[in-house]
RNA sequence: GCCGGGAUGGCGGAAUUGGUAGACGCAGUGGACUCAAAAUCCACCGGUGGCAACACCAUGGGGGUUCAAGUCCCCCUCCCGGUACCA
C-alpha cells in the first residue's frame, strides 16, 4: 500500500531535519568556492505577499542549485526596518511604530521559515537595530570629514493644512492626501551626499558588468546621463548677476530668442516685487508637487519679465520669461530657449507667440518650415553669422572656443545624475548624526558618542516629526566648543540603511566596525535577485555606498552585485500588488491549504521570473496534483521492490529511449536553472520526463532500473523548487544520505546518441513533410530523400527546383 | 513628457543562435471507475473548410528584409515599471 501525499508532515519532517542539522548555516570556508545568494530584503510589512514569495523561492532555487553544484553557500536575510507604512500605521492605529515592526517581523519570519527557504538565520539583520544604523551614522561622519556630504537648499511638497512635508506617494492629484489641501513646493536645507563625484566611475563601470540585464544597465547609462556641453554667460543690464545656462547645443545659440528662470530665482522675484501680476504668478508657480513627471507633463505656463539678457554672440536683447517648468534647485534654474530646434521650446514659443529662428538646416539641403515643425536633428548652421555652413562638431568647438578665449563661458561635462538627499522630516528613520551649533555650525557626532538612538517609545500623530518635541533628543551640547547646541531631528532615507545592508550580513555581529575581513571572503554578491523597480534607485545607491566603503578601506570589492536577477512584479488585475491599493493575495492560505512546495512550484512554474506575473488564483491546484503524482510514482515503484545493477549496453530500444529522455532532461534542466534561470521550462521537462515514465509499461528488472534512474533524477532536480517532498521522496527511494547534501545529477553523454532523427521538409518555407534520416547522413541524400516525399512532390510538380537548402539536423527547404 | 520593458489559443505560458508556432499546465468537452460524488485514469482541445488525407488563415496593428520572421529593421496602438520623499 502506498501512502498518500501529505505536504503538512512531509514538510514538518523536512524543515525539523534541516534545522537539527543546522543545514544552512555558514561559517568562512576558503577551501571552497563561495556562493554569495541575496535577494532584496523585505520592508516588514505586514505578512507576506506573493511579490515576496517570487523573489525569495527564485532566490532559494539558484541558493540549492548552487550547493548541489558543490558551492559554499551563503543565503542570508533580514529586514529593511525603517520607512513610511510604520507611521502611517501609527496614525491610524495608535501603535508606536517600532511595535508595530517588530511584530511584523516575528510574523513574517514564521512565514519565511514555513516557506522552508534555506537561510542562515544567524546572520539576520534588522536596519531599525542602533547596532545596525549606527555605522551608517559613521559612515556619514566620514563622509563630512571627506567634503562627500553638505547641506543645500532643495525642494519639498508642502502640505499647509497639516503643516507636514509629504511624500510624493502622499501627492494625490496635486493634493495632499490626508487633508485634501493643494500642496505647496517648498525649499528647505537638507543633506546631500555626493554621489556626483562618482558619476564616471559609476558608469563606465557598467561596461565590464556582463551578470547584469542590458535593460538595467541601459536604465542606469541614461539615469546618469553624461553630457559634453558648454556653459555659457548671458549678461543682464542693470545690477543683476549674469545668467549661466548650460546646453549641449551650442551650434543653435543664434537660434535663442528667450530664455525663461524658475519661479524662485531672484530675477523672478526681483520682477515681482513692483507687479503684483509676476507676484501672483510666481505664487502660482508653486502650487505644485515637486516629482519630475508632474514636471515634465503639466500645462508649460510662463510671463515675461520685463528684463532682457544680451546675447553674447549677436548682442541682441534676448526676452527673460519665469516658467513653471524650470526648477531652482536643478542646475542654474535657468534655461535658454531654441524654439526652432527643441521641442519644449518650440511648443512654448508657439503658445506665447515668441519668435521661432531656423538657425539648422539639414545637411543634405531639404527644406524645412521651422513655423511648422520644429527641426531637432543636426545639420548646418545658418542665420549665424560667422559660424554659417558649420556642421554641429566645426560648429561646437568654434562657439565653445570664442567662450573660453573671452571667458564668458567654458566646455564642461554635465550630468543628468543629481547628488542624493538623504534628509527625510520623519521620525522612523535612522538620525542623522550632526550637531547645530550657532558657533561651529553643522558638527558631525564624534565616534564615541554614535549610535544617536532614535527613541522608540514616542506617540506618533502624522503632523510634523516627534523628535522636535522631545527636548532629551535634541537638546545636547556642541562636540566642538561644548556650548549648548541641537541636534538634527531629520533622520535618514531608508535607502541608506538598503545601501549596504548586503555587506554587514558577512559580519552581522561586527561590533567593533562597520565591517570585517569576513565581508572581504563573502563580498561581492554572487547573485542578487530583486524587483525590477529598483533598476535605478536603490542599485545604483548601493553601487555608490559600496565606493564609499572601498575608499574608506573596510572593504575591497568595487561593485556589490555581480549578477542580477530582475524579476518582473507580482500583479493582480494588471496593476502592482501593494498595501495602499488593497490588490494584495495571501499566500498563507495557499500555504495552508496545499503546502510550501505547491506554492513555490506554482510560482516558479507561473511565468519566467523575469516577467510580469498577472496573479490568478486558478492553476495552483493543478501543481498541486503533479506533486501527488510525483509522490504516487515514485511510492508505486519502490513498493514493487528493489532494483538490479544494469549496464546501459543491454537495454533494448525502449528503455534506452527512457534512458535517453531521462539524460536528455538533465542537460536541459541543468542548463534551465544553471545558466538561463528558466524555470517555468525546468518543470514542464521535468513534468514531461515523469508523464513518459508513467507511460512506461516495462516492469522487468532492467525496465525498473531504468524507471529508478529517471526518479532519481526528477527528484535530485526538483529539490532546490519542491525541496520538502523531494526530500521525503528520496529516502523512500532508499538513499542513506540526505537529499540536502547530494551533487546535481551528471549527463552520460553516451546515452543522448541517437541513430536515426527526424528533419522536416519544407517546399518554400511551409512545412509539407518529415523524413527520417541517419544522424549522420549526406547534405546530398537528405535532399534526395526530401524530394521524394510524396507530398513534397505535390507542391514541386512541374516546377523548377531552384535551391535546397539544409540546416544540420533540424530541416530541408525545397525552394522553387 | 522622458527612460526601460511587454503584447502568442478561452487562460498562464513554450519556441534558447532567423529554421516544425502553441511544449508543459489550467479551464473545458467526451469516456472509464463509482449507487452517487470527489479523487484518479483515458481521449479530444487555435480558427475555417474537408469523411479523411490535407489545405488555407493565425503570434497587438501597418509596412519591409530573407529560401525561411513570434524572433531582425521602420512606423503605430495599448499595457506595465521607473521618474530622484512608496519600498
Amino acid at each position: 500500500m502506498t501512502s498518500a501525499y501529505q505536504p503538512d508532515a512531509v514538510e514538518k519532517a523536512a524543515r525539523e531535519q534541516w534545522d537539527a542539522a543546522r543545514c544552512f548555516e555558514v561559517g568562512e570556508d576558503s577551501s571552497k568556492d563561495k556562493f554569495y545568494c541575496l535577494t532584496m530584503f523585505p520592508y516588514p510589512s505586514g505578512k507576506l505577499h506573493m511579490g515576496h514569495v517570487r523573489v525569495f523561492t527564485i532566490s532559494d532555487v539558484i541558493a540549492r542549485y548552487q550547493r548541489m553544484q558543490g558551492k559554499h553557500v551563503l543565503q542570508p536575510m533580514g529586514w529593511d526596518a525603517f520607512g513610511m507604512p510604520a507611521e502611517n500605521a501609527a496614525i491610524q492605529r495608535g501603535i508606536p511604530p517600532a511595535r508595530w515592526t517588530y511584530n511584523n517581523i516575528d510574523d513574517m519570519r514564521e512565514q519565511l521559515k514555513r516557506l522552508g527557504y534555506a537561510y542562515d538565520w544567524t546572520r539576520e539583520v534588522t536596519t531599525c537595530d542602533p547596532e545596525y544604523y549606527r555605522w551608517e551614522q559613521w559612515l556619514f561622519t566620514k563622509m563630512f570629514a571627506k567634503g562627500l556630504v553638505y547641506r543645500k537648499n532643495s525642494v519639498v511638497n508642502w502640505d499647509p493644512v497639516d503643516q507636514t512635508v509629504l511624500a510624493n506617494e502622499q501627492v494625490i492629484d496635486g493634493r495632499g492626501w490626508r487633508s485634501d489641501a493643494l500642496v505647496e513646493r517648498r525649499e528647505i536645507p537638507q543633506w546631500f551626499m555626493k554621489i556626483t563625484a562618482y558619476a564616471d566611475e559609476l558608469l563606465t563601470e557598467l561596461d565590464n558588468m556582463p551578470g547584469w540585464p542590458d535593460s538595467v544597465k541601459t536604465m542606469q547609462r541614461n539615469w546618469i546621463g553624461r553630457s559634453e556641453g558648454v556653459e555659457l554667460t548671458f549678461e543682464i543690464g542693470g545690477d543683476h548677476e549674469p545668467l549661466t545656462v548650460y546646453t549641449t547645443r551650442p551650434d543653435t545659440l543664434f537660434g535663442v530668442t528667450y530664455m525663461a528662470v524658475a519661479a524662485e530665482h531672484p530675477l523672478a522675484s526681483f520682477a515681482a516685487t513692483d507687479n503684483p501680476d509676476i507676484a501672483a504668478f510666481v505664487e502660482e508657480c508653486k502650487k505644485t508637487d515637486a516629482a519630475e513627471a508632474t514636471l515634465e507633463t503639466m500645462e508649460k505656463r510662463g510671463m515675461p519679465l520685463g528684463i532682457s539678457a544680451i546675447h553674447p554672440l549677436s548682442g541682441e536683447d534676448v526676452p527673460l520669461w519665469v516658467a513653471n517648468f524650470v526648477l531652482m534647485s536643478y542646475g542654474t534654474g535657468a534655461v535658454m530657449a531654441v524654439p526652432g530646434h527643441d521641442e519644449r521650446d518650440w511648443e512654448f514659443a508657439k503658445k506665447h507667440n515668441l519668435p521661432i529662428t531656423q538657425v539648422i538646416a539639414p545637411a543634405d539641403g531639404s527644406p524645412v518650415d521651422i513655423q511648422q515643425a520644429v527641426y531637432v536633428d543636426k545639420g548646418v548652421l545658418v542665420n549665424s553669422g560667422e559660424y554659417n555652413g558649420m556642421d554641429f562638431e566645426t560648429a561646437f568647438h568654434a562657439i565653445a572656443d570664442h567662450f573660453e578665449k573671452s571667458g564668458l563661458g567654458k566646455r564642461t561635462v554635465n550630468y543628468r545624475l543629481r547628488d542624493w538627499g538623504v534628509s527625510r522630516q520623519r521620525y522612523w528613520g535612522a538620525p542623522i548624526p550632526i550637531i547645530f551649533c550657532d558657533d561651529c555650525d553643522a558638527v558631525p557626532v564624534p565616534e564615541d558618542q554614535l549610535p544617536v538612538v532614535l527613541p522608540e517609545d514616542v506617540e506618533f500623530t502624522g503632523v510634523g516629526s516627534p523628535l522636535k518635541h522631545i527636548p532629551e533628543f535634541f537638546q545636547t551640547t556642541c562636540p566642538q566648543c561644548g556650548k549648548d547646541a541641537r541636534r538634527e531631528t531629520d533622520t535618514f532615507d531608508t535607502f541608506v540603511e538598503s545601501s549596504w545592508y548586503f555587506a554587514r550580513y558577512a559580519c552581522p555581529d561586527a561590533g567593533g566596525a562597520m565591517l570585517d575581513e569576513r565581508a572581504d571572503y563573502w563580498m561581492p554578491v554572487d547573485q542578487y535577485t530583486g524587483g525590477i523597480e529598483h533598476a535605478i534607485l536603490h542599485l545604483l545607491y548601493s553601487r555608490f555606498f559600496q565606493r564609499v566603503m572601498r575608499d574608506e578601506g573596510i572593504t575591497q570589492s568595487s561593485e556589490p552585485f555581480t549578477n542580477l536577477l530582475t524579476q518582473g512584479m507580482v500583479l493582480k488585475e494588471g496593476a502592482k500588488m501593494s498595501k495602499a491599493k488593497g490588490n494584495t493575495v495571501d499566500p498563507q492560505e495557499l500555504i495552508d491549504k496545499y503546502g510550501a512546495d505547491t506554492v513555490r512550484l506554482f510560482m516558479m512554474f507561473a511565468a519566467p521570473p523575469e516577467q510580469a506575473l498577472d496573479w490568478s488564483d486558478a492553476g495552483v491546484q493543478g501543481g498541486f496534483r503533479f506533486l501527488k503524482r510525483f509522490w504516487h510514482a515514485v511510492q508505486t515503484h519502490v513498493d514493487a521492490g528493489s532494483v538490479v545493477d544494469v549496464d546501459p549496453n543491454e537495454l533494448n530500444d525502449g528503455q534506452k529511449e527512457l534512458r535517453r529522455k531521462t539524460h536528455q532532461t538533465i542537460d536541459k534542466i541543468s542548463d534551465d536553472i544553471g545558466r538561463r534561470h528558466s524555470f517555468n521550462t525546468a518543470i514542464a521537462a521535468a513534468m514531461e520526463l515523469l508523464n513518459a515514465v508513467n507511460k512506461f509499461g516495462d516492469h522487468s528488472d532492467i525496465g525498473r532500473a531504468v524507471v529508478r534512474e529517471s526518479l532519481d533524477a526528477v527528484v535530485l532536480m526538483l529539490s532546490p523548487i519542491v525541496p520538502h517532498i523531494c526530500d521525503a521522496l528520496w529516502q523512500a527511494l532508499g538513499h542513506a544520505t540526505p537529499l540536502v547534501d547530494q551533487p546535481w545529477p551528471a549527463v552520460d553523454e553516451a546515452a543522448l546518441e541517437r541513430d536515426l532523427i527526424e528533419l522536416v521538409v519544407q517546399v518554400n518555407g511551409k512545412l509539407r513533410g518529415k523524413i527520417s534520416m541517419a544522424a549522420d547522413a549526406h547534405k546530398d541524400a537528405i535532399i534526395e530523400q526530401a524530394l521524394a516525399d510524396p507530398n513534397v512532390q505535390r507542391f514541386i510538380a512541374g516546377k523548377n527546383v531552384r535551391k535546397a537548402i539544409v540546416v544540420p539536423g533540424r530541416l530541408v527547404n525545397v525552394v522553387v
